[in-house]
DNA sequence: CCTTGCTTGTGAGCACGTGAACAAGCAGCG
DNA sequence: CGCTGCTTGTTCACGTGCTCACAAGCAAGG
């Protein structure tokens, strides 16, 4: 490892940052395959992108493909893995364990992927103790000690909306600098930390502007319903 | 156009309409508080946006503000909705009753939100005929037979990536025209129906991308001893 | 009725992301 | 060894989204 691999310095669009983890999956899908090379337009057809834009996107990774033959799959799987650090296991621990947190502790698709679920925290004493898939969910309270035993990289909020932010602040006093919030509420961060969020039913909320959109005037709204202006 | 209210033919930007999804839900909060109206000011604190982008994105619904007042919340409201097309409610068929598919079953946040779950299907035997929720689960099978009872506006798919393109097929004989999936893989629909995606594993690629450059050298508590500057 | 203070609505400039088009360049073959 | 075909990497033009800044306009108060 002397050296033979570029710094990767540039600064890779928040869009393109957002693709990688598909192009990876696609490339996962062929890896077996007997050819060992793909082409962009390949790619793109099981990535449900543009062609140009996969071969920007992997530009900004280094020019690691072939004029007239294509990628490397395994190469690029490879570097790839690297850019997006999936070369080591990210340690999650899941705050909040009811119906979502209790599904995301059993997705096997996390740790699958490098992201093992190290511990379980609620702060409802009647499921603390309690196990899910060998996992013993622990008080909210011991997270500084968790954070101490287990390396924890990433933080799930699963909890309600209304103790959403207080259990990001614990986190984030844990030393967790990465979080994923799939509570319906808007959580605060400093600027150090790095946060999504996921809303289930505001998913839900777009497609269902589209689809009043599509079975327009069927049965128009009439417009004397419309309350008037207030004042 | 005779009537007195605009008609929404207005195009609204998509990310505009991503975001009004987050309004509704700030409006929500301060609906039952002393004071009736909102500054934009206000409104773009509690949803996390900036205060130009609020009132662009309100002005796209109509001119409902009062200038040197703000917004009449319930009236705002109001009008949101109505755009949102969430005067209806929208039935909502799960795909695949497994761990996610369960706990969706289970959530209560989309039934608040008016977007009851009317059925569940699953090919596996062993879990059709059971109940979650008052519901029983059907086989996918049945499909059809089920868009004739109840009519089914939205399709949640929670199954495997392997079955997801050949459930949502089946969705879309049945007549479901909104898809919203879950499972990590593409999936291709004609342009007549929307579709949109969520891939929880994609979350945590992202965070990982992130918090890999974040500490570039630094996964090992040493820099605690020169006590980095936190910025 | 006029002035003052405040907030909306919008126009303009700018940054970012997208898509097409094409030159650069590699491999294979005659 | 040069030619041909194919695919990448990049450039350019365009559209969309974002931010700033400010005029327009309403309400309240004297």
């Amino acid at each position: 490892m002397a050296d033979g691999t570029k710094r990767p310095a540039r600064k890779i669009p928040e869009a393109t940052v957002a693709r990688l983890p598909l192009y990876l999956r696609s490339l996962l899908e062929v890896a077996g395959d007997a050819t060992p090379t793909i082409s962009s337009e390949r790619l793109a057809e099981l990535s449900g992108v543009n062609a140009a834009k996969v071969r920007k996107d992997l530009s900004y990774l280094g020019s690691y493909g072939t004029r007239g033959v294509g990628y490397d799959v395994e190469y690029l799987l490879f570097q790839m893995s690297r850019e997006l650090g999936l070369t080591k296991d990210w340690h999650v621990v899941i705050a909040g364990v009811g119906n979502l947190g209790h599904a995301l502790a059993n997705y096997a698709g996390f740790s699958d992927r490098g992201f093992p679920v190290a511990a379980l925290v609620d702060a409802d004493p009647r499921v603390v103790g309690t196990d899910i898939n060998g996992i013993t969910i622990r008080h909210i309270d011991e997270l500084d000690a968790i954070a101490a035993e287990h390396h924890i990289d990433i933080g799930i909020i699963a909890t309600p909306a209304s103790v959403a932010q207080d259990v990001a602040d614990r986190l984030i006093a844990a030393g967790v600098s990465s979080i994923l919030n799939f509570a319906p509420t808007i959580v605060t961060v400093p600027p150090e930390v790095s946060l999504r969020k996921v809303d289930l039913a505001v998913e839900l909320q777009i497609l269902s502007f589209y689809q009043q959109r599509k079975g327009t005037d069927a049965h128009a709204p009439v417009a004397s319903a419309v309350v008037p202006p207030p004042r």
